[in-house]
DNA sequence: GAGTTTGAAACT
DNA sequence: CAGTTTCAAACTC
């Protein structure tokens, strides 16, 4: 009974609240209130891409009408879903958006509303325990997030685990958890009130509170992944919480052992829960060893299968809820400083993530967790958190960071036919490309490289984050340019400038949107493609397929080419070769020595580049090009000939603007994975283009991990693993992934 | 961390 | 379109 008026009352709920600021107050709303023992909270949102502000162009973008107008309310949507019985949430959050935004008031509310059918349908889909398994599942990301806010946030793990578990043989028995999960888990909010830290409000509501914009999905695809989260099966459900379950406790998500408590219940049913030490057991577990164990497993699984067989459909499902989570990368740095021991075991913090986030930093001061295994491998920085898509796919440098995860390659599986597919099928995703990335990730490679990372120099990690990531989180450092023109990196990207940056009289920031976006279209309108990635693959994926062997990276080309004077184009000066492409006849550089590819067609092989480089400068260079990978392109060129694609290449891409199809980039051939560790770092491997992966990881920095070898099996061939490319930079593999499923914001241009 | 170099972006 | 200036990242010390 309850369940249909749950049903019935959301919808009218949301539809009036939107629009109607004050329903709480009306009768109807204390009504429902009342029905659900969850409490509203109150969230807050906030977006640092352009899109979610507001460019109307994302929309025509999107393949789906619907994600577009999504877009910004599907941390709305979550809330609701989340909500589903608690109507106040709907109406929370619309308040909270429109209290943030004033401006898109009326936009968010219209936006809920669509939300609402959708969350309408959901609900009527799976109407049951699994509902609210589902929301539950929801929130995990929440959880992730907050890992990911960690500043070394590793924590990749999470969306692996989540896989690991719904795989597992054991999942039946999650299965059948999962009616109680839901039950528990509301039982948990109640109870949570109850406990000190409120854990459960923590969790639950987190999401509502700030923590919103971590559940929000950046990506148009989050709205899709949704879709799927409604069909999944309670297997699948479950298996994201124990996951998350089991990534907060990686990640010290817990900061006390009051809140791993907590989550243990949640996790597990509410029987094993608390008291059942046996969860605790298994969590702590995957916290260390066995959380590494798992994951391997689950590539190998995944390996074995395809991504098809073995994942579940649920399972790519919280891959894309995990992309979503990552785009918040920007807040979880933002976060990390802020740890303070004390901040751990804020009382009754309910408060939201961001207390979360310094509790799990504090616990981890506390209690040492071993990040790397998990997180070693799978670091996740989630460059793409807080920014533009573009953003994400742009951002290449940190790749190494990153390392991929064999879960997101289910995914991107998936969630890129469901989704993207159109974009996907351009690239060449295939099914069995998925399989083959997750087969030939190695996560214990990727933990080296993870390490490899760590162990740099603080100058050397710094400028990767900052490069690297960049792309995904990016920073500027403006001083004059107020970050409205094409000199902030922030900007070019198409991504609002976050705390990260070092921007002085910044103009780049939501509260600025309108200026923000006049000057956009003023540059625009001098140059239609100021936005446009500017490294351009090739426009066919298919002919790339088919090519990449004979392609050589410059298959890839900067748009308008270089005009290297001095650096030989064997710097980042460079845009072509920091795009990870090579030089072409475009470009009007002299004395071009650009490791992947002159532009008299010749390429330079990393020996040679490297050779030259060392005479020329030597070391630095090499170590920069470590930092990059550019290293590892090289080789890649030279096994495989694979093309790089720069990191925003990667991301922007192409896709859905109207750029010319990014001709696959291929990645670095399995030679180079294998030979340079530090190559291994970049990326990606991947298999189909970039942008499956991207999407999948979403936020899962990937890497290089994957193996150099043909992720593909498929197309492993060492003509080219395939295509997609992650350039050294842009490593990114998930990234690009997201790239290719969302577009990055339109450039005006194409709107035009 | 400060200073230099570099080349794109912006301007003329 | 070419030349110059401005700018911020990349790089060096």
């Amino acid at each position: 009974m309850e369940m249909e008026m749950e049903m019935d009352t959301p919808e009218k709920k949301t539809q009036i609240a939107n629009p109607i600021p004050k329903f709480e107050e009306s009768p109807v709303f204390n009504y429902i209130n009342n029905l659900s023992p969850i409490k509203p909270v109150k969230s807050i949102h906030v977006t640092q891409t352009f899109s979610s502000l507001t460019f109307a162009s994302l929309p025509s973008i999107f393949a789906s009408p619907q994600v577009n107008s999504r877009k910004e309310s599907r941390f709305l949507k979550r809330h609701q879903e989340l909500d589903l019985e608690i109507p106040k949430d709907s109406n929370a959050v619309a308040d909270s958006d429109n209290g943030k935004d004033t401006a898109g008031q009326n936009e968010n509310a219209k936006k809920l509303q669509g939300n609402l059918d959708v969350n309408i349908n959901v609900r009527e889909a799976s109407a049951d325990p699994v509902d609210e398994s589902f929301e539950f599942v929801i929130e995990l990301p929440q959880i992730l997030k907050y890992d990911c806010a960690s500043p070394d946030c590793d924590v990749a793990l999470p969306e692996t685990d989540a896989e690991c578990i719904a795989q597992q043989p054991d999942g039946s028995v999650l299965q059948q958890h999962t009616e109680n999960h839901a039950l528990e888990i509301e039982g948990d909010a109640k109870g949570i009130s109850r406990q000190e830290g409120d854990p459960v409000q923590f969790s639950l509501d987190g999401s509502n509170s700030k923590s919103t914009d971590v559940l929000s999905f950046s990506s148009p695809n989050d709205a899709i992944a949704f879709r799927g989260l409604i069909p999944t099966s309670p297997v699948i459900s479950t298996g994201l919480l124990t996951s998350l379950v089991s990534s907060a406790a990686q990640y010290e998500i817990y900061g006390s052992p009051e809140r791993r408590q907590l989550l243990h219940q949640i996790t597990s049913d509410g029987h094993y829960a608390e008291e059942d030490p046996s969860l605790l057991t298994v969590e702590a577990g995957m916290e260390t060893d066995e959380f590494r164990t798992e994951m391997e497993e689950c590539l190998n699984k995944g390996e074995g299968g395809d991504g098809q067989g073995l994942v579940p459909f649920g399972y790519k499902m919280s891959a894309d809820m995990h992309r979503g989570m990552r785009r918040r990368c920007l807040d979880f740095e933002v976060a990390e400083p802020p740890r303070k021991s004390s901040d751990v075991h804020g009382p009754s913090s309910s408060s939201l993530v961001v207390e979360q986030s310094k509790s799990n930093k504090a616990s981890k001061d506390k209690q040492p967790i071993h990040v790397k295994q998990g997180g070693g491998s799978k670091k996740r920085i989630l460059p793409g958190i807080g920014l533009h898509l573009n953003a994400l796919t742009s951002s290449s440098k940190n790749i190494e960071q990153e390392t991929v995860l064999p879960e997101c390659v289910p995914q991107l599986s998936t969630s890129n036919q469901d989704n993207m597919n159109s974009i996907a099928s351009e690239n060449e995703m295939d099914p069995a490309v998925n399989g083959l990335q997750l087969t030939e990730y190695d996560p214990t490679q990727a933990f080296v490289n993870y390490e490899e990372i760590n162990q740099l120099s603080p100058r050397k990690r710094r400028r990767r984050d900052l490069s690297g990531e960049p792309e995904a989180c990016k920073r500027c450092n403006c001083k004059k340019s107020k970050c409205l023109k094409l000199y902030c990196e922030c900007f070019a990207a198409g991504v609002y400038c976050i705390e990260p940056c070092a921007c002085q009289d910044c103009f780049n920031k939501p509260i600025h949107e309108e200026t923000v976006l006049a000057t956009r279209k003023q540059i625009e309108s001098r140059n239609p493609l100021a936005f446009a990635p500017k490294v351009i693959r090739a426009s066919d994926p298919v002919s790339e397929i088919g090519d990449e062997s004979n392609k050589t990276p410059a298959s890839a080309r900067h748009k308008r080419g270089c005009n290297c004077k001095k650096s030989n184009c064997l710097k980042k000066y460079c845009e072509c070769y920091q795009g990870g492409v090579g030089c072409s006849i475009n470009c009007r550089c002299e004395g071009c020595k650009n490791a992947f590819g002159t532009k008299d067609g010749s390429i330079v092989t990393g020996m040679d580049c490297e050779t030259e480089d060392d005479s020329e400068k030597s070391e630095k260079g090499a170590d920069d090009h470590l930092a990059w990978t550019a290293d590892g392109q090289k080789n890649l060129e030279r096994n495989d000939s694979v093309i790089l694609s720069t990191p925003s290449h990667l991301n922007r891409p192409s896709l859905p603007w109207g750029f010319p199809p990014k001709t696959n980039q291929r990645m670095g051939g399995p030679g180079l994975l294998g030979t340079s560790s530090s190559f291994m770092k970049q990326p990606p491997p991947q298999t189909s283009p970039d942008d499956t992966l991207g999407i999948l990881c979403g936020g899962t920095p990937t890497v290089g991990i994957i193996k150099g070898t043909s992720p593909n099996g498929k197309r492993v061939s060492p003509p080219h693993t395939n295509s997609s490319s992650s350039s050294p930079g842009q490593r990114t593999g998930g990234r690009r992934l997201i790239l290719r499923s969302i577009p990055s914001f339109p450039s005006l241009s194409q709107q035009h």
